[in-house]
Formats: structure tokens, C-alpha cells, sequence
DNA sequence: GAGACCGGAATGAACGTTCATTCCTACATT
DNA sequence: AATGTAGGAATGAACGTTCATTCCGGTCTC
């Protein structure tokens, strides 16, 4: 088999929520997305909620690894910055409904300490490379907060557009924007 | 009475939608949270999606109306941004809820054609006003959409740091992240 | 005391979850 | 090789609960 049940569940589970949110899908639906009886859930999964937070962590363990696999830790900081931008558009890119589900269920009240804290620790680390920059005198005076907000927030709503097909994600476009927001952050 | 029970439910709903979304919240606990009857809301509205999309109408209108107001009509571009800027913040502040239930809802499924296109109208006075700097030159080559991107971008996500407590909303943070995003889309 | 208004119990549909049953595969027996 | 059997996997009807919505008896207002 190709796909285990358990991963099949899941990644159905994942583009209902990216679509409909947690509340607005009915586990019935997971089932007929997934091809299995709704009971069959219930052998891979406690419940809806533990569904959601175990799909929660490994969308952003995934996140996490695609940012730090090939990190140039011996590059200058405008490459590594380079890099974190590229790897978050290629995972928005390559995994929307991930990205989705997680920018929008990152503070939902259904989340379990577990899920909450390693998002958390996802986020520490762009934080700590932004402050690595800051640091050596390349980043504007601001609170490193506020560079994940003009970076990670431009991100995301590209995101948004290259899923709804408002924008076409093309290289050059990716460049001048990458261009727009190392200008946005660091000291001119 | 200072505020009618139709305000007064819609309120309500506008805490909780932006809580725990649309399907995370009950009737009921709108009717409590307004302290009416739960059949009390089914006087004012027809049913629960023509609550939220009336809901939804208004706060995109308020929304609307806080960005045209005082518009600086006869002054430069640079200007014509910043006031764009801070009213995006203003309203962001002083409307959290509705700001994080605008941008939680302005794509879900519930949404009716009308509620759809009022926020597409309020989204092209934007990228209308990005479109004239364009042609005036002072931008950079990107499509208009990509400026949205990044300033929209970039406020959304400050606002939840703002609300979750992440970063304080001090008059000196905000202005370093006007001029980061100004630079950000001006031609250099 | 008539009429508009309101609250919250009542209602049927739909939810998350369970469980009796069926299905499938692998091995034992001949 | 063919048949019998065991047991985990899968199912979907059924359960209790909760939802959106309706309905009706009571309460204000004039």
C-alpha cells in the first residue's frame, strides 16, 4: 500500500480543515473524503480533537524541517534570511492546505499545550535568526516581533493569493519580493 | 437604551465569531453572551449565516468607511500611504475583534455573493490607491496585489501580536514599521 | 386589556462516538 | 491444493448529545 489508512485520514482530515475549518467539518465527512466508514477513524484516532492536534504537530514538525534542512550556517546573514524566505514560500507553495490549516488554527481554542508549544518553538527559531541578524548591526531597530510580522505576514497572504489565483507565483516576482522585504528590515 | 438588542446581539456574535469562528459558536451562546433569549435572535435575524453575513456587511463597511474618511485627497503619494497605513491600524486597534473576524471570514464557505462582493470593493479602493503611486512611478515594479501582500500582510499579523500581547503598540514601533513598508514597496 | 415583544422550553436534524457485525488475510489441517 | 479457522481491521447503523430553529405562555407598554 501506498498510503498507510492513518496517513490517508489525515491528509483528508487536513484539506477539509484548510477548507471548512475544524468546527465546520463533521468527522462523517473525513470518513467520505478518506474512503473509509467514520468508525474506522475511531481505530487510529481517540477522538476529533486528538485528530486535529496530532495533524497540527506534524504539519509543523514538516515546516520546521523544511526551514532548517540546508540552513547555510556558514553563509552571511543575507543568505540565510534568503534562505528562511524562500523555504517558507516553497512550503506555502508546495503544501497549501498545510500552511493554511496551520496560520489558521495556530491560536484556536482546541489546541492542546503539546501542539501550542511546538509551534511555538517553530517560531522561536525564525525569531532567533532574526535576532542573530539583529545582533550584528544588519537589521533596523525594531523588535525582531516586528520583522516576523512584515515577513511572515507578507508571506502568508501571498500565500492566499497564489491559492486563490489573484497572483501567479513566478520567480521574478518571488525575487522582488524577497528584495521588497530585506529592505523592509534591514538598515538602509 | 443606549444600544438596540439587534446591535447588541450582533456584538455578541462578533466576540464569539472571532473567538471560535463561525461553527465554533452556537446560537445559544450568542443569546448568552447578549443576554436574550435564544429566540430572541431569530427576531432580529433571519437565521444564523443571515446573521453573519449582515454582521460581516457592516463591520467591512465600517472598515471601509474608517479608510476613506480624512482621506488626504489633495496631498502626495507618500502621504496618501500613510494615511492608508495607520488607518488600517487604527481600525485594527480599535476594532480587534472585527479586524480578526474580517480576515478569518472574508474567504469562508458562508459567505454569500454580497458579503463577497463588498469586500472585494473594499479591497480595490486599496489597490486602486496603490495603483496611482504605481503609475506616478514612485512604486516598485510589482503588481499592486503584491504591495497588498505585503502592507495588509504585515498589519494582520501585527494585530494579533498586538492582541495576544507578542508586541506592544507603542507610536515609535509603529512608525518604524510604516517606514519599513514604505520602503519596502518604493522604488529606491 | 390589547398588542408588541421577549425568553426559554420544545423540536427535529445532525453531530461525535460506539459497537455489534462483517470482511479479509494468514496460517493450520488434511 | 483445498478447506477450515482465527482474529484483527473495517464498517455503518444506532446512541446520547447538542445544534439551529420554532413555538407559546408570560410580561411589559400604552
Amino acid at each position: 500500500m501506498a498510503e498507510s489508512k492513518h496517513e490517508t485520514i489525515l491528509r483528508a482530515a487536513q484539506k477539509l480543515f484548510a477548507e471548512r475549518g475544524y468546527d465546520g467539518t463533521t468527522v462523517p465527512m473525513i470518513a467520505e473524503e478518506a474512503r473509509v466508514g467514520a468508525g474506522t477513524i475511531y481505530r487510529y484516532f481517540e477522538n476529533k480533537q486528538k485528530l486535529v492536534n496530532e495533524l497540527f504537530r506534524g504539519s509543523v514538525a514538516r515546516f520546521a524541517a523544511t526551514l532548517r534542512d540546508g540552513f547555510p550556517e556558514q553563509e552571511d546573514f543575507r543568505q540565510k534570511f534568503r534562505h528562511v524566505f524562500y523555504r517558507l514560500i516553497r512550503y506555502s507553495r508546495e503544501n497549501p492546505e498545510a500552511f493554511r490549516f496551520i496560520n489558521a488554527t495556530a491560536n484556536a481554542y482546541f489546541l492542546d499545550e503539546q501542539s501550542k508549544a511546538d509551534f511555538e518553538g517553530f517560531m522561536d527559531f525564525i525569531e532567533s535568526h532574526l535576532d542573530e541578524g539583529k545582533k550584528a548591526g544588519l537589521l533596523r531597530d525594531l523588535p525582531s516581533q516586528a520583522f516576523i510580522a512584515i515577513v511572515y505576514g507578507t508571506i502568508f497572504h501571498l500565500s492566499r493569493m497564489f491559492e486563490d489565483g489573484t497572483l501567479e507565483p513566478a520567480d521574478e516576482l518571488l525575487s522582488g519580493i524577497e528584495n521588497s522585504c530585506w529592505d523592509a528590515v534591514s538598515e538602509s
